[in-house]
DNA sequence: CGGTAAGTTGAAAAATCTCAATCACGGTGG
DNA sequence: CCACCGTGATTGAGATTTTTCAACTTACCG
């Protein structure tokens, strides 16, 4: 998915309060300065025209571990991207059903199923504390209208998570529990990895119940198939640390599908 | 969804030859005398803006029955709306996985997946004999930029799109196959009644297997599922010809989890 | 230090899948 | 015109996977 790979970040889940840029007011937001910049909506904008989106970002809001962000019903306004911090979003039916349809982290965005009939179609929660830059959607739309690079960038992330969901839709679809748990966890190194962290050691940020969600599975089953993977000496697994120490044999477990 | 209804459309599958537009060129490809521009790309925009987007359908093609309209991997270059007939989109893993992530009918869009990457990341084939517009991409984001209101309107279909593809998350990931297949049904005859169809006798276009395909069931299990709903007197099966008898009866299955 | 939320594990139940046989239907060619 | 063929659909029975229910452990937070 991800062409351009960030330059090394020693702790990409803080902002950028380190980069060296003489002479900026900590108040005003700027896309040009941050280091997120090659993972979220401004991804393949040149430096002239970065420097011109000075409006695109509103400002930001931060929302402690277990708050809303925003909730299914609410009126949408604007797009959020992720600045630090782990979300997940969720949608649920009349009866009481729940399903998570996806977790973000630094550089994503949220708030993309709002802008079908300007209300939020889910609901978005914080999983630790975070902080997310307020992306008006008007202001958006008509930034879009003069820079094309943005546009086509924006239309492109729109695309990708439409791509993302077919993804899901063929994990819940067609795989067991050990394809689904091994092909989410290879997904989030991989994306821990672009933001520069450790591809084999990770805390997830979600309850077994979330991920269970997200995977169409019980919590009990997703305990046993991590208890099996560890069984397998794929990894180690201790509360929610984990670490892989056999990629290639969880690739294996999602590409073979029974051999 | 949709919140405009078409007017009255006695032969929604079959092309406007019908609407008496004076003096008009069959050769020349107009959203302005569509009978589906209630449902299709150009919805909400004013009269005014219509006449102005000759240039936003390049041409029409025709797809018979079992024919690729195109395939995972393939150059991206045009969005695709279904005029006549009808499709199924699939996305495929490296083994041979397939997974049938969408049905689209008259109005509806095709190849959304391709703008992330410049290429398309599912198949669309075909399920009857079939016609679109084609819509190139290219000239979609120039008369974007020009018109706010076709602007607006594509991010919605995009949204919604995404929207749509997180309720099929919840049906795969919550939902058992009585409420998935019934859900699926319901769905299908909402879409074909806005489109001027009978809401409760049907043809189906695609088979038990890529029914099952799309509900994460097996063929068998479809079929199962059919011959307890006609069994509960919630509809008449006959191989492909259905009729359904109870649609309250329907809702009440997808509504209410287990009671 | 205790209370609570989260995680683990076992055993039985339930849903779905698999494999296999049979049936229905539309098209084709003798 | 009709028998035949192939694809798609149906149905049964047993195997498999996942869920459910329940007991118990662990970690974290005030």
């Amino acid at each position: 998915m991800l062409t351009t790979l960030p330059r090394a970040m020693n702790m990409p889940s803080t902002p950028d309060v380190s980069t060296a840029a003489p002479t900026m007011e900590p108040l005003k937001v700027a896309c040009a300065s941050c280091n997120l910049r090659e993972l979220c909506l401004p991804v393949g904008l040149s430096a002239a025209d970065l420097g011109q989106l000075d409006g695109l970002v509103d400002k930001r809001r931060s929302v402690p571990r277990g708050e809303h962000l925003f909730r299914n019903g609410q009126r949408f306004e604007a797009l959020y991207a992720v600045r630090t911090g782990f979300f997940k979003t969720c949608v649920g039916s009349e009866d009481g059903r729940d399903q998570v349809t996806g977790f973000q982290m630094a550089g994503e965005l949220l708030g993309l199923d709002g802008i079908s009939s300007d209300q939020h179609h889910c609901d978005a929660v914080a999983l630790e504390d975070s902080s997310v830059c307020v992306i008006s959607y008007n202001q958006l739309e008509g930034l879009s209208r003069e820079f094309s690079s943005l546009q086509h960038g924006f239309h492109k992330i729109m695309s990708r998570e439409i791509v993302r969901d077919h993804g899901v839709m063929l994990l819940l679809g067609n795989m067991r529990a050990e394809e689904r748990l091994a092909a989410f966890l290879l997904n989030l190194t991989k994306r821990l990895q672009a933001r520069g962290f450790s591809a084999s050691s990770l805390v997830l940020r979600m309850t077994r119940e979330e991920i269970g969600s997200y995977l169409g599975l019980k919590l009990e089953t997703v305990s046993r198939t991590f208890s099996k993977f560890q069984e397998d000496g794929l990894m180690e697994v201790k509360q929610r640390q984990l670490r892989i120490l056999d990629q290639a044999g969880l690739e294996a477990l999602v590409n073979n599908s029974r051999c």
